[in-house]
DNA sequence: CTATGTGCAAATGCTTTGCATAGGA
DNA sequence: TCCTATGCAAAGCATTTGCACATAG
């Protein structure tokens, strides 16, 4: 999405086009996959835009989420971190977490498709949305654990 | 687990068994499933223990989650909420979130199993464990939705 | 007796809010 | 011009921490 699909957008919606909003939005999308939190977005706003508040980014996160051009995710680190939500994009979207590093990799697949028909039959639940998280190890961290475990040997 | 258990498992590790543990993990015992946050479990346990401080509490819930007798989730409202572990299980645990209520349903099953294997695979991830919800309506207000859109006709 | 555990209150850290001013449309 | 958006600082709120005292072993 480009910054003048932004302000179509945002006008459509009924909201004003601001130079905080468009900064913003840039530095999330020109940062794709980082999931960057709060704060670091603020900072790179800064950058950009001096006289930006902290409350501006929040509102304005806050706002583009609810838009549905950004989405928020809760690593459980104590900062709730965002990422450009892609086009075509449903719910085929979730999260491989280092153990070890903390390293956040986006898995691009719709894992659980027919999971969701169990459920719904068994649990009489219907499901609308699903979040995996898969903690474990990734690959550079792996190769570093077992290179450890071989040298204590 | 019984508090005798308790008992033995603390002093194994060489913690002390006091009332405060005892009466924190009576109270998320007895509450299986309910997903109890902080203050909650706080507030239950002054009810038979009227001197325990907030400050206990948390320290007594991160250390019965480190010793993997209790475990946290985060629902994103705001609280961690803990519940026992239950001998048996070990990943096969999960949620389902009914987005118009917010009742959590617990769904006992290990969902991925041959999932995990493809992701080890594709993206050089080793999987230790995964967490999943599921976002979407509970019997009752599936029941409440329906009910409401044939009255709109 | 000694080290760990506890209660209290203060501190922390992310996020939200109130309010007067700035600035889109 | 009018109403939304912003910046600033203060407030909120769950959780953590420092410290003196209490207590399990």
């Amino acid at each position: 999405m480009t910054v003048k699909e932004l302000n179509q957008l945002l006008k459509e919606k009924g909201y004003k086009f601001t130079s905080q909003r468009q900064y913003v939005f840039e530095v999330v999308t020109e940062n794709q996959g980082k999931h960057l939190n709060s704060q670091e977005i603020f900072e790179l706003v800064r950058n950009r835009f001096p006289e930006i508040g902290v409350a501006t980014v929040y509102r304005t996160l806050s706002l583009l989420e609810a838009m549905g051009l950004i989405y928020g995710v809760d690593f459980e680190d104590g900062f709730r971190r965002y990422d450009i939500v892609k086009d075509d994009e449903e719910h085929r979207h979730h999260h491989l977490i280092c153990l070890e590093c903390g390293a956040i990799k986006e898995v691009e697949e719709d894992l659980l498709g027919t999971i969701e028909e169990n459920i719904m039959k068994k649990n009489k639940f219907k499901v609308i949305n699903h979040r995996v998280k898969f903690y474990g190890y990734c690959e550079k961290c792996l190769a570093k654990i077992e290179r450890d475990q071989r040298s204590l040997t």
